[in-house]
DNA sequence: GCCCCTGTTAACTATCCGGTTAGTTAACCC
DNA sequence: GGGTTAACTAACCGGATAGTTAACAGGGGC
């Protein structure tokens, strides 16, 4: 009986890479159990050996899918002839709705920040990297245009990532502190994340300087 | 040879809360192997049953002791009767000290923020809140003096913490990916990402406005 | 019919790992 | 000394869990 058993050869191998995504996002590498990742896909548990050689494969796999895809959605940006303050919203944006597309994307990416990359291969390392090369020509696109000061790319990068990393990770945590701090309110919309994030680094980026208000005066770095 | 064996009451428990933190920070709760904890501490394994209950009881333990020490660290910030940008800068500042102090903090924070909050307890998050409470009380000051538009605390705090959380949390993962790219610098120093940090809040709280939809135009400040 | 290939399954194994337990040691108390 | 307690150890246990295997279904090519 149950099963319609009908033939399937592409869906067992993409229910088990959603179901992996989710349980990986939710429990991280260790903490996921590849018995739950298959009845959440509901597929016997030999097919991920069949498919993926390993629970580590299955892992590196969805890896490589989510930064492939996050970085081919950016890279053409800066080769758009926009206006560098229009790239840099767009790369934002864009982030943001990679985000939303994939809401698994942000919990693995952050689990993977403090795991050291443990699990990482090459091909996705620089995939990582190639999200920093995309901002540091839009930057450089700025530069050029005398649109933005000359700022530091890994510093911009963390102040637009790190915020957007952060609301989208923490939604189920927030969900359960408005429960106990009723009066915060801790859902802003991801427009309103989105704005204020694109507008803080463009203040940054076009007010050359860097540090208003009490200037402790500007990086005189070498 | 071996263990001076001295009378060390103190110790052992100590030792243990500090490899523990370490092994938590590095692989996260279920990465983490008690076995492994207590060959870093070099102790017997069952004394981590004696002084704490269980693995979770170790590690509820160890948040607790962060939240709470983090809290308490800025809690006196927003009565401290400073003008607003420079308690804002001491809030951001006091951050990142003890992200330096607490070198495990970054990184267990945010797997606890992916992991929806799974082990922490009731004191422990409201610790958390705390912190939000403060940099609310910080950013209701600066209305008050006419300093700051009104803006999200919310916000606000995920422009804070997260570039400091992604900073501080990607520092083992920045030096692989150095091998691979080294033309990126990937290593600024602490000083130069709070000063951004800083810099980016006050520029969009001083800067009332917020984030209108369309502020292509640049900031003709001050 | 027969072979072979892909996809699939149920049952099995080996190992790892959190937790327990019975016992030891040393200090402190009277 | 006898009794009590905190701190500690070595050895063990059982369940969870990643990974394996042998058998099988069905389809297409011949």
């Amino acid at each position: 009986m149950a099963a319609p058993r009908a033939r399937a050869p592409e869906p067992t191998r993409d229910r088990l890479l959603a179901a992996a995504a989710a349980e990986f996002a939710a429990r991280g590498f260790d903490g996921a159990k590849v018995d739950r990742i298959a009845a959440r896909a509901r597929v016997n548990k030999a097919m991920i050996y069949y498919h993926f050689a390993s629970k580590a494969g299955l892992y590196r796999e969805i890896l490589r899918d989510l930064f492939a895809e996050v970085a081919a959605a950016l890279e053409p940006i800066p080769a758009s002839g926009e206006a560098p303050d229009v790239q840099l919203r767009r790369f934002v944006e864009t982030l943001a709705a990679e985000a939303i597309a994939r809401p698994h994307f942000p919990a693995i990416w952050m689990r993977e920040m403090a795991e050291g990359g443990r699990h990482l291969d090459g091909s996705t390392m620089l995939a990582m990297g190639g999200v920093l090369a995309v901002l540091r020509r839009i930057l450089a696109n700025g530069r050029a245009a005398g649109r933005f000061g000359d700022a530091h790319p890994f510093l911009v990068q963390i102040t637009i990532v790190g915020p957007l990393l952060l609301f989208a990770a923490s939604a189920p945590l927030r969900r359960r502190l408005g429960h106990l701090v009723p009066s915060a309110d801790l859902n802003p919309s991801r427009e309103a994340v989105t704005a204020r994030v694109i507008a803080a680094s463009l203040a940054v980026l076009t007010d050359r300087a860097g540090a208003p208000a009490r200037p402790a005066r500007r990086r005189t770095r070498p």
